[in-house]
DNA sequence: GTACATTTATAACCATGGTCATTTTATCAG
DNA sequence: CTGATAAAATGACCATGGTTATAAATGTAC
């Protein structure tokens, strides 16, 4: 007996339905505008469907997420395979991300925007905050040029994003319990592979 | 007459206890697990009370971050005054994030996690993913060290930290339309610094 | 076909974040 | 003190994400 019976093709079918019709919603009216009612009216069932095919309004989102991390791992292995400098190859990393996110600007957005890129719009909390340590940092940079300690050919804006990022990702490495050192440590051993790169 | 009249004095007073319930639910329970009456409750006063302070329960959150952004920018400027060698700036802006929030891991924790570090957590979705391309990253790092393109000492995790947070941040840069070239350029533009601390 | 089992759909229901019209309280002029 | 005005407190109310008990549909055995 054919156990892909009609039962479980239905099944596929709704779940496809309510994925795309959510997802259809989301890009048109946005992640909270978008209510679990609007979705399963959209395709014609009651709003305790959508339950049964996802666990939250929110999984949606990691599902379209999940498809596309495994969508880049293929492409990325594809890229490497017949680069023989390691250097190309990290370039070729940064371009398939920088392509893969440019082709769906607007599927990336809603992914990372509005689930998660409260991180740095409200964290921050208004941009403005980041903004004003950026500044510092900035001007670290540039006097360090002036006084001959740092190279002249880096761009200080982009190395005090390389800081602020690492900064950031250490942190939330570091909150997670997934590092063996203390935050400061943790900080300075990565900051060492900047500053190498921005010393004379 | 005096403009911090009782009422005024009464208002601040409030904001005050609900500011500090609200904190001390969000420490003792979590901040998704504290319901909005249980912080009013707490402070003795009506449920809409609540909202005359703070505009939604997260403004909470992002309060004491600004109150933490303004502390740390003080400090900043103490910390840095009598240093000479840009170098040492650098690692002095570090060092007092490492202290910063390694003195207040709760509260961190709280801000950063509760809010929004989605980011990383839910968004890599479970973390595996993440760790998945990092493993490729320093699959090329430590193969461009044996094939002697790159130097050996650095840490090939640390330095894939460093691109993976640098990825995520200028997408963020880039989504948030403040870049003005193409997100491959901007991504391009940055590694370099990392890669000039890496090459030989 | 009928009886029974399992899966899926449904809508009533709940919890909670947030709104709002109304009431209470504080301030002040006379 | 009194009445008028402004500010703040209140709780009923709403919207929506999520739960659950029940009904319908599908599959299986005879």
């Amino acid at each position: 007996m054919d156990k892909i019976s009609r039962r479980e093709r239905k099944k596929a079918k709704t779940r496809e339905a309510i994925y795309k019709a959510a997802l259809e919603l989301f890009i048109e009216k946005g992640y909270n505008e978008t209510t679990i009612e609007d979705i399963t009216e959209k395709v014609d069932v009651a709003k305790g469907t959508f339950f049964n095919y996802f666990p939250t309004k929110e999984a949606v989102l990691f599902y379209m997420n999940e498809q596309r991390v495994a969508l880049l791992e293929e492409m990325l292995k594809k890229e490497l395979k017949d680069v023989k400098s390691s250097e190309e190859k990290l370039y070729g990393c940064l371009k398939l991300f920088g392509r893969i996110n440019e082709d769906e600007k607007e599927l990336t957005a809603l992914v990372l925007m509005e689930t998660s890129s409260k991180m740095m719009s409200k964290m921050a909390p208004d941009v403005l905050a980041q903004i004003r340590w950026k500044s510092v940092l900035v001007n670290v940079l540039e006097e360090g040029k002036h006084q001959g300690e740092f190279r002249h050919d880096f761009n200080s804006d982009h190395a005090a994003d390389l800081i602020i990022s690492m900064y950031f990702f250490t942190l939330v490495l570091w909150l997670e319990g997934r590092c063996k050192n203390s935050l400061t440590d943790e900080l300075l051993a990565r900051v060492e592979i900047i500053m190498a790169g921005i010393k004379l």
